[in-house]
DNA sequence: AGGGCAACCCGGACGC
DNA sequence: TGCGTCCGGGTTGCCC
């Protein structure tokens, strides 16, 4: 479920955490979530510094000192906290990596990840991702490139990773609505004008979501007030039978290949 | 190329 | 309280 802005948030609240910092333990309560031994795994991870944290798409990589490369991937309902052993959710915890008296918990991951890798396999498994859509080198000139022979629904088409790298099924539904794009519509069917609101509603609701935190409910840390911010300035994701913001029509709740979709059935083209 | 769909996975919400 | 049931949803791979 975390999106970019998400993976944004806890990235940017991360680096202070526990970049420098020293993994003095590491508990692994669910062996799937890894793609090695626990004995490995531990052996490689504890007593690892972790020199830098990066964001790429909706992945979170830890660097270590070792080389070695933590590669996270939240998918569906997987999220972070960070925490004294008082402080601990009342979650399922899968993996947690010690701080000394702080942990680190990754809670929520089903068919999410925490995998160790080489340098060269982390670049291995992100090969096929598109372009990082804030990236500056994403133009409009780059944009209107990578679309030129897309003939696939809007939704469809910002949600493929390897078209745009980090969207997913809530903000995808924000940028067709920000864009007043009918998720449905061709994108072959967009004119000049449609493209552009399209290129400019994707970096501006991105922008906004990673200024107020993105929606994650939860908070990453004891007082921190960041994340979350932009939960409530959703406009249209589940929020079927609420007044759209624009023009006050009802919002309407659909399906699209086999997931939900919002939109506002007046004032989106 | 794009659309549809099954499989993956299991905690937590919900119903009785 | 407790047990059973079902949903969610990004990604991959396969088929049409």
């Amino acid at each position: 479920m975390p999106e970019l802005p998400e993976m944004e948030t806890y990235e940017n609240l991360l680096v202070r955490k526990i970049s420098g910092k020293t993994i003095t333990d590491v508990t692994v309560n669910r062996e799937k979530s890894i793609n090695t031994s626990v004995s490995d795994f531990i052996n490689r991870v504890k007593n690892q510094e972790i020199t830098a944290i990066d964001r790429r798409a909706k992945h979170l990589l830890f660097y270590l000192k070792s080389g070695d490369v933590l590669l996270l991937h939240l998918m569906l309902g997987g999220l972070m906290f960070y925490g004294t052993e008082e402080e601990k959710l009342d979650r399922t915890v899968q993996i947690q990596l010690s701080f000394g008296k702080h942990y680190l918990y990754f809670i929520g991951l089903r068919l999410g990840y925490l995998h160790l890798l080489s340098l060269g396999e982390v670049e291995q498994v992100l090969t096929d991702l598109g372009p990082e859509p804030l990236d500056e080198q994403f133009t409009r000139e780059v944009f209107l490139d990578v679309s030129k022979n897309k003939r696939g629904r809007l939704k469809t088409t910002l949600v493929d990773q390897e078209f745009l790298s980090g969207i997913g099924n809530r903000y995808s539904d924000e940028i067709a609505w920000h864009a007043q794009i009918m998720p449905a519509r061709k994108m072959n069917e967009l004119d000049e004008q449609g493209m552009n609101r399209l290129y400019d509603s994707i970096r501006f609701v991105l922008q906004q979501a990673i200024k107020y935190g993105g929606y994650m409910e939860q908070p990453l840390y004891h007082g921190d007030t960041l994340t979350g911010g932009y939960g409530t300035r959703m406009y249209v994701y589940d929020r079927e039978g609420d007044p759209c913001s624009r023009c006050g029509t009802l919002i309407t709740k659909g399906e699209m290949s086999s997931r939900k979709v919002f939109f506002c059935g007046k004032c989106q083209f």
